[in-house]
DNA sequence: TTCCTCCCAAAAAACGATTTACAGCATGAA
DNA sequence: TTCATGCTGTAAATCGTTTTTTGGGAGGAA
């Protein structure tokens, strides 16, 4: 009779008023129902629920989501989900998300900033609760245009600068270590294989290296060789570089595919890690601890991380409103049979570095 | 002066209206605007582009989803983001949602399926416009209490039975071939590690493997070795079994966990592959092709069963209305050095069968 | 000048839920 | 009996958009 008729066309599913027009109660009555907001334990509560069921309603969670203004989503944006950092790392947040009652919603940027500023829009488009971000290398994303008053943590490769929380891992100091170990058993020449120039978290873990050397004062050759990124490339450049330095005691490579690439051009050229070439690998994976012999690694604490950023968030999220913190979770090293001493060798050098690029051409430099 | 005041409160943002209000022109027309149903080249075009801009106008999502009732968001519910098969799977139905200016919403069941279902549920209520599922190992999805009427892929583990367009990959066909290949080569006694029973699509590969040996009608002996999920778990049951049959010919792989915890052992105990005794895993990963000697491995075509997989929801999203339809795409064996023939060996027994419980206990059973 | 189009922007309705205001009814106290 | 009180469910307003309807002005033809 009203013009209010419109009710449950084929094909659509049914809204809270054609519950209610079956139950033959208000649609505020049935959103009490279902809410919570009333014991069901009466007749309309019974009709109701019935209703829902028969009619097979699920609450439109926009509309919802619109009227009460709050979303208990947070976005998440890591650079690529088939980095088995970056998967565990959403695991885990996944975990505190259903701990915490929020639900996630993941993208990757695929290292491209220009996507990862789009992604970030977006999420602030569906006014998600908070942002967590692990910037792509060579991310802008800081530059606040895009996050507004979105609360936003950032994870992993983080920049004091950006100005807002952010949660990663003590690089330097765990690179320092591992190179003082692998100084402290006797090698003299040390590969280090990095990513490129310019990217924060490796900078960091370059850091940490040099720190070292720096710190031990003796007659320390060290290497440092920018791979670049798909292990082909890391590949190529590593082996160009053992093709000229045959004699080299001990590789630490400074993320993950260069471990993997290195392991296998040292196994194929007679450098086998472990036996007097040692290997020690930046971000453990399954492989390092399975083959033989396995391979030290450095191992960050994926879950800390996760468990720290999202706490931060959450305390964002409800308010809190301190000013910017900087976390930094400490690494593991994790000791494994590739990690040996040299053989007797005789070399007498002041302490040098030489800077390989990926193209091969060396650069002598003297620290 | 009237009850719509309502303008801009701090920490809240900014709505439509209050840009219209500062452009001096109404709602709609911003709305005209901004969606390009207007050339936005005249005064009040730019008005209305200079306010979004000095406001920091982003458009609500959600409202705007809930008036025209769309989505254009595809949920993604996949069992684990820490498997390499499920993270390259995502990775590259992002792509094909960005060619498609979709967006994905992925989120994983961690093999629950309870967590699962709720999962589904969660995206019924977000109205997303279709749902890929690559279900938990005992998912009971299928059931349809979820999906309603939202169109819906199945993916990887696949049942003819769920009455929904699936994708998958030609299990049986792939491992029939794998086992030839490590007959042919004359291997006599052959272990095949799976993950456990009543898995479809683990299932699936042992028709093949045991099809395959059927077929040969000649004196092989196949151990099957139910092995369980967590790499430990693994190692322990192989462990055992390598104890038991210290003469075994080949190693196949049922699932990409096994491969590695089989690599380990067999380099451990002598048992080299490549040098005598062959190994071959199902799926790839990144170290079976860079350790030495590399992994022959069943490469599943992740990107073709994502592409036909989104082409299918997109079908269906867009309305078409054929058959339930069931594709199987067709792996690709990758030889590599460890797939080796045996050294010569004096065998001559019946074709049988084995099977080695994951709790040690070996079962005799002929064929 | 009058009338008829055409065009564009303002106003209003709608999406599907939640929440507030309000009305009806029963109960209990004075 | 009357009035205050508490309870419960309906009606209506609202969230931020989009879309439809309406209205007013400009311009052309008669």
């Amino acid at each position: 009779m009203s013009v209010r008729q419109k009710s449950l066309a084929e094909g659509a599913r049914p809204s809270i008023r054609d519950v209610a027009q079956r139950a033959g109660v208000s649609p505020g009555c049935v959103s009490n129902v279902i809410n919570g907001r009333r014991k069901q334990d009466d007749a309309i509560g019974r009709a109701v629920l019935t209703a829902v069921d028969e009619l097979g309603y699920r609450r439109n969670t926009m509309a919802s989501n619109l009227r009460r203004s709050q979303s208990r989503i947070i976005g998440l944006v890591i650079p690529d989900f088939e980095n088995p950092f970056f998967a565990e790392l959403v695991a885990q947040l996944e975990r505190c998300a259903e701990a915490t009652s929020y639900r996630i919603v993941a993208t990757s940027s695929r290292e491209d900033p220009e996507i990862e500023a789009r992604e970030i829009d977006e999420l602030v488009g569906w006014r998600v609760a908070g942002i967590l971000l692990a910037p792509s290398l060579r991310s802008h994303a800081m530059n606040g245009l895009a996050s507004g008053d979105t609360p936003f943590v950032m994870l992993d490769r983080i920049s004091e600068s950006a100005g807002c929380d952010a949660v990663g891992v003590d690089n330097a100091e765990v690179c320092a270590e591992a190179m003082r170990r692998l100084i402290a058993l006797g090698h003299k020449r040390i590969l280090v294989a990095y990513l490129g120039d310019g990217i924060a978290n490796v900078s960091e873990r370059l850091d940490g290296v040099r720190q070292a050397v720096a710190a031990s004062g003796s007659d320390i050759v060290v290497d440092y060789v920018p791979t670049g990124d798909p292990i082909e490339a890391a590949r190529e450049a590593l082996g160009r570089y053992f093709d000229a330095t045959p004699d080299v005691d001990a590789v630490f490579c400074l993320f993950n595919t260069a471990t993997l690439a290195a392991y296998g051009l040292m196994q194929e050229r007679g450098l086998a890690p472990g036996e007097r070439t040692a290997l020690v690998g930046f971000d453990d994976s399954a492989w390092m601890a399975h083959v033989h012999p396995p391979v030290a690694a450095i191992v960050q604490p994926i879950r800390e991380i996760a468990d720290q950023a999202w706490a931060r968030l959450l305390a964002r999220v409800e308010g809190e409103d301190g000013p910017q913190s900087i976390e930094r979770v400490p690494c593991r090293f994790e000791a494994r049979s590739s990690l040996v001493g040299p053989a007797a060798k005789q070399q007498m050098k002041a302490p040098t570095v030489r800077v390989v690029s990926s193209e091969g051409q060396g650069v002598e430099r003297s620290t």
